[in-house]
DNA sequence: TTAACCAATTTGGTTGACCAATTATAAACT
DNA sequence: AGTTTATAATTGGTCAACCAAATTGGTTAA
């Protein structure tokens, strides 16, 4: 039997969600409105009954959700969302499940399939002379039999950016490490031999060169069969 | 003449971007390999020259960016991706620009085409239920020709939620809020009737509902024809 | 009456000191 | 000599005090 001396004790992580439910249910009160002021950090804290640096972290996960802007010296402000969206997606916040890897690999396919097809038409010079050299760099490393995994990120990072979407960009750029650290566990890549991967990147690599989008997307799309396959199962 | 007598000081965000820029240094310089522990926070700080409050700041963008991994009371490891992806990847994060408009819109189009498609297939019974709900709130709340845009935005966040992809679902929390309150500013909505939007969910509802992928992805771009067109502009 | 200015207060941002968990080191016992 | 245990040093995490910018309210001069 656990005595449970202090019941009121919770890691820092679950003072997080503890504040963001807080805040959550003055807003469904309706003591906090779209785009009010919220009380200042010290009174939050205080009312909430944790440090003021909880409060922040509380805080900083709200706004990098958009759910609320801080402005320097001034304030912090409720974003000027509907109580019923801004509920929901609270409760989503405080939901969160950490990403699951078919999740990761599904949408990394989603991404990079519009990012070859947006990058076809869109690509600069200076773009495409990075995709080929990063391809080169690929070649280069392959054909001595040595495992090209760090190039052939890189080559499908050059591919993200010459999409010319920041967004997408970024969201590449947030996903893609996490896809790889889980790769070497999961043993998906390396089941072909190196000559068929680099013909297929050299089809993408075409596909942009020539401003076919159609043609980009179906490249990648056999490039990444395997992948699809993962997804189906 | 500006006589400049504080040549060092730079802002806390700046100060953000050189330490990545050190870091980066010393992984291209091999003084720093993928997978070795990233000397103490205090002694970083300190060969810096910066708090070691904003050395945690930097090492936090690099943590959520995948480029390291902390554990806790123990250190900051490099992650285990090449070195050429390393460099890359944090050329870009100290590139980043903040997203346009267009990107924001772009990006969204995409996730929820292909998040409508996957909740045709995949949604439970729970989940088609609180889209059907959404969706009622808000025939309820435009019937009565008030603004709907909050009902409006519950609605797509629920489409999201029933791909069963945790990452799309993430990601549109993440993208959505932006795009909305931009919305007000750009004034893309309210283009046509309501009576217009409120057949165009019900499509995509009964798509969902029949299992029927190919029609929900239709009924999704139907609906977001006015967003296709601003994309291409 | 109005506009401009100034001081006091409030704000988020920053810092150096402290904490507990972890790890490395060394001593001690078998 | 090898294993275990105790101890000291190092680590990232946390906190309360401090800082400068921004706001606010009142006062004064036009």
């Amino acid at each position: 039997m656990k005595t449970n001396l202090k019941p009121e004790s919770l890691s820092p992580r679950d003072e997080i969600e503890t504040v963001i439910s807080k805040i959550r249910e003055l807003i469904i009160n309706r003591q906090l409105e779209p785009g009010d002021k919220l009380p200042s950090e010290r009174t939050l804290s205080e009312k909430f009954g944790v440090s003021r640096s909880q409060l922040r972290l509380a805080i900083q996960k709200l706004e990098f959700y958009g759910l609320v802007k801080k402005y320097p010296k001034s304030g912090t402000f409720v974003s000027k969302i509907g109580v019923g969206a801004l509920n929901s997606m609270m409760a989503n916040i405080l939901h969160l499940q950490t990403p699951d890897f078919k999740s990761l690999v599904e949408t990394r396919l989603i991404l990079e399939t519009k990012a070859v097809k947006l990058a076809a038409v869109r690509r600069t010079e200076q773009q495409l002379y990075q995709i080929e050299l990063a391809h080169e760099a690929y070649i280069n490393k392959s054909i001595n039999g040595e495992n090209a995994i760090d190039e052939d990120l890189l080559f499908h990072l050059k591919l993200a950016e010459a999409s010319c979407n920041s967004v997408i960009n970024s969201l590449m750029l947030v996903i893609t490490p996490e896809i790889i650290t889980n790769f070497v566990t999961n043993k998906i890549c390396d089941k072909t031999n190196f000559s068929t991967l680099i013909k297929e990147h050299q089809d993408i690599v075409n596909a942009i060169k020539n401003n076919d989008p159609d043609q980009a997307t179906e490249s990648l799309k056999i490039h990444f069969n395997d992948l699809y396959q993962y997804c189906r199962t």
